[in-house]
DNA sequence: AATGAATGAGTCTTCATTCAT
DNA sequence: CATGAATGAAGACTCATTCAT
């Protein structure tokens, strides 16, 4: 066993697993994760349904598989770290850009965990923490800061940023749901989305 | 066969599909359609397996029963009606109370058929159709009259209504994955919201 | 309970186990008997299933009772009897005819209890006694008379009788099969099958 | 995946499904189709029920298989082809014995689907083909060929066929029912059926 | 005597998982 | 490591039968 092979299978396996989780995705998001089966799965992935079992140890295994690769390829992005110092509109419009653009690409993968997740608790805990809550922080931080320093209304920043966060959710299952109007008009919404949360759509503000 | 039991016969039948999706309900919330068995819903709708079958075409027929259900217990409510005549910001209020009370309320019962309906074209079209476009279009007809008297800025009507329509279901989801702070802060939202929607988060309105 | 309507009510409750068994028939006949189910010969009969239990002990009990009533309507008739004495092709002729006729008459009722038959003893050893082995015995006598009397060859009796018999049940089954000449041609088989076996086919008799 | 694996693959599959082919009909004839399950089935076949589904769709289809069988091992036989040459009584003679043969041998089997079919049309047509319309026109072309030699009687040759074929399937349903005769002189019968259709019964011909 | 809703035992079929090759 | 045949537990659904009305 030349030590030269370790780094090489690990590649192998490594590709292997992505191979396989994004066969999963597919099939989850087509029929949902009960009406897929493993031999559907492996037929996609174009291996045996033994050699899943090599990778994951069980069909809910592939589930965890997805949602962490989701995980790895997610980060701030560039622009938005920029943001996170100019305009504050300009950050909101910013961020939903960033997030709607994810989700508009990912939002296949998205649909083969997310119907799983609202059922299963354990699975339900990972995404949260992985996709909400780290951004509920984030956007705490920010609102709070730009609250202190004048250029945002001091609202409750918590179930404001909650409010801010159910749009991106509230806006998947739209599209999922099959609403016409966000699935064709997607790329649109960013700007719209901070224009209203930033101006709000009252032609004059209250007293 | 007398003709005086026919009533008698349809208002127990009705009871005995109420009880038995009620109970479908209950089970689906808890474990997700597909790990939910007849075996379990009959037990607690407390009758047997067979009897389900002689209301239901099938396991899958009971989640039609769910929706059409929760499709006959709503209404728009009197408070709602009302607030269609007045203050707009008034009115965003009242329909976000309406609308999150009514989730809170059924959101276990949404809960159980949530999760499939992402799935299942079927289920999908009849839960828009029965729950989210009748919102749209009444919401569209009100911003559009408000933007033409003036009282809401002229932001794309269309696409602002979805974003309003996203907080309902994205709130729910963020509910169902565990927000502790959605979750026990529920009541205080509707006027958060109101307020975000109506004046925007910003200190100061663009030039 | 005044004597007068001990024979009324007899002849109400024949009345009605001749229509649930007429009903059996029919929809055995049509989709088998594990195939039919209660609630269709129900429906059939116009009555309700629990009626059905009313007059007879189980579904088998049904196969009983046609087999019965196949019995009760059966009989050599005149012209058979008065065959007897005659011309012995001439009374295989009338033989042939009477129970093809028979058949012909009765078919989808047999049809009924024949695949069952074939799986269930008691049922089979019912029906063998009732239409086989009554035929069996008058025919045996028949020949073996003839053949004292030289006017039929000494042939081995009871095989003879076999062979004569099988055609009767085997031109059902070719009926039930679908052979299309059987069937359209059903009354002409009788004289073919006079003229076979009394003079057989060959051209010439052997030595 | 070595090419000389698949051939091996091949065969032990044919075992198999000749295996569980053979154990259906044992179970479909002592008990009857819907009387048999699947898990007697698998236990006579010493497989798990699950292996039955990776061979045959549907309980139904093992219905299929058997027949399907039935017709591979079916072939005319020497003696038989030589038969056609010869005399034609003797001819008769041969082929009562080939076919009664094979019934005796494979009666089992055949009463394994016999019942099933008489109900069951796509199966009834699939056995009246493969079984009895070769033979019918076998049957017919032979028939016709020596009337024209002046061999047989000028009768109706297609319903004299039709009374031949009646026989095998008559003395078939004669052993099923239990006669007792037929049943312990089975081979005895080819030369009196092969005597009664040539010669006749009558001790005397008809002018 | 008639009804038909309720019952629940029984069965086919699916499919995740294992393991010998 | 890869394969895919074998496994058998599990579950939806059917339907003969019962019984309160």
């Amino acid at each position: 066993m030349p030590a030269s092979e370790d780094p090489i299978r690990k590649q192998l396996a490594e590709a292997r697993r992505a191979q396989i989780i994004d066969a999963a995705a597919l099939v989850f998001a087509e029929k949902g994760f009960h009406r897929a089966t493993t031999r559907e799965i492996a037929s996609a992935a174009g291996v045996s349904e033994g050699t899943i079992y090599n990778y994951f140890d069980s069909k809910a295994d592939l589930l965890i598989g997805i949602v962490t690769r989701l995980a790895d390829m997610e980060h701030l992005g560039v622009e938005l770290e920029e943001a996170l110092q100019g305009d504050v509109k300009e950050f909101f419009a910013a961020m939903f850009r960033h997030r709607l653009g994810w989700i508009g690409q990912k939002g296949e993968t998205i649909l083969a965990v997310l119907p799983e997740m609202m059922v299963h608790p354990a699975l339900r805990e990972r995404f949260y923490q992985q996709f909400v809550s780290h951004t509920t922080r984030l956007l705490e931080h920010y609102v709070q800061a730009r609250v202190e320093m004048g250029q945002v209304r001091p609202l409750d920043v918590s179930l404001m940023v909650r409010a801010v966060q159910s749009m991106f959710i509230g806006l998947l299952m739209l599209r999922i749901l099959g609403d016409q109007e966000v699935q064709s008009r997607w790329d649109e919404m960013a700007d719209v989305l901070a224009s209203l949360v930033f101006d709000g759509i009252g032609a004059e503000r209250e007293a």
